[in-house]
DNA sequence: AAAATTATTTGACCCGAATCAATGGAACGT
DNA sequence: ACGTTCCATTGATTCGGGTCAAATAATTTT
């Protein structure tokens, strides 16, 4: 399956690297294929290497002793998992799940780091990486802590709509329970949300498929942190 | 004043690298002084290098439109803040400000990058230490949205307690204001949690020291997040 | 298609923590 | 030492959202 080339010179921590380079990278990769449901890794597994997912739909999260689940992100072609543990050299801070069929490119923790030391440029596209992840992780500690429920899903449709080109309607990748994991909710306090934004016309719903019909309405909403007193 | 020297071989980021490239780079540094309140940058300013904190203490925030805000780190010595936009070209995620006076040195951006393209140890360092972040970052997700104020504090205690070496006695080195909002929550109800564990036998507070009683209880306090239902 | 499982929604209730208001203390500049 | 300002504490109240329970819809299995 030559597909893995694509998929390595679609991700961004390969951008801009020869195609020679690809090549060697594409050759110390080992494809995985997970089931849906299936764990990738568990929160402190040692790690001994990185993933790339190459199909599929990949969740990170954190479980509480109770039971209760928050997802940390939701990641999808080309896009790394599980690399923090190879540079900190602790173990994985959180756990991954395939949420859909999946596969992924696994690359052994000595043979990456080799490659990075002879390819300085794949040093810096894995810090802006880092970096990236580091603003999204910001954004979100901002959100869970500074915003109620309303205006972070407010603001996670709003996102959606960026990501996806379709106009003003919008479909969810996940399931609507995820969805209320990923806000840092349960699905009932989701589900009468949802429900109160489509009395109040902000929104259409429709199984997985939903409209904005007043953006700015969404807008204020997700600007809107809780009404805290200033410090 | 060579203690500059001193504060870089020291920090994480510089680790293992030979004399002479510490050399140079202190050479790129420039040092910058900020009483105690002054901004060091705001949250959406252009980040045209990073910081290397000598001296002093200095506090990463966000804040919500009301006003109320959220401390992401609190940064002493050796501790490296502002990197993210240089990797990431984008704009700084969050605010700093000096909550003590402080001395800083600042790497400009292309210098700094120079440095790692020369020296790519440091860009193995820099990978390093944005990893520790985002570990750290994942557990404070963790701990805002799966436990309650109660569990935070006693794992900040905790933590504290390991950090300092001092037995079962701990020093706050931030205002009980400022530790509110670092645990995501506000003085009132700090106060009054701070009251309670009083109570109960798990702690003394005396000004900005506080001696931890009951291991134990603390750490079973720590790790039950919220009895929340099965995902 | 019927049965079984899983996901989503709705209602009643409760609780943790934020808000609002006010007071007591400590720190600081003059 | 004195007033000003900032910090910390306490009480009364409110509210967002989680818990529990149950019904309904959507999927999957056989």
């Amino acid at each position: 399956m030559t597909r893995d080339l694509d998929i390595i010179s679609s991700a961004l921590i390969f951008e801009g690297l020869p195609e020679q380079h690809l090549e060697q990278i594409k050759d110390v990769s080992i494809s995985k294929n997970y089931p849906k449901g299936e764990m990738i890794f568990m929160e402190q597994d040692k790690g001994n290497g990185f993933y790339l997912v190459a199909e599929g739909l990949v969740k990170i999260f954190k479980v509480s002793p109770s039971g209760k689940e928050q997802i940390l992100h939701v990641f999808g072609p080309g896009e790394p998992i599980g690399e923090v543990p190879v540079f900190s050299g602790r173990r994985f801070p959180a756990s991954a799940e395939a949420i859909r069929k999946s596969r992924l490119l696994f690359f052994p923790r000595t043979a990456f780091l080799g490659l990075i030391t002879s390819h300085p440029s794949l040093a810096l596209n894995m810090l802006a990486v880092l970096s990236i992840r580091l603003r999204q992780f910001t954004q979100q500690i901002e959100n869970l802590s500074l915003k109620e429920v309303p205006a972070r899903l407010a603001a996670y449709l709003l996102y959606l709509s960026t990501e996806q080109k379709r106009e003003d309607s919008i479909t969810l990748d996940i399931s609507k329970g995820q969805l209320a994991s990923l806000l840092g909710t349960i699905p009932e306090t989701l589900s009468r949300i949802l429900n109160r934004m489509n009395k109040q016309g902000l929104i259409e719903t429709k199984d997985r498929t939903i409209r904005l019909l007043n953006r700015e309405g969404l807008e204020s909403l997700s600007i809107d942190g809780k009404k805290n007193e200033v410090t």
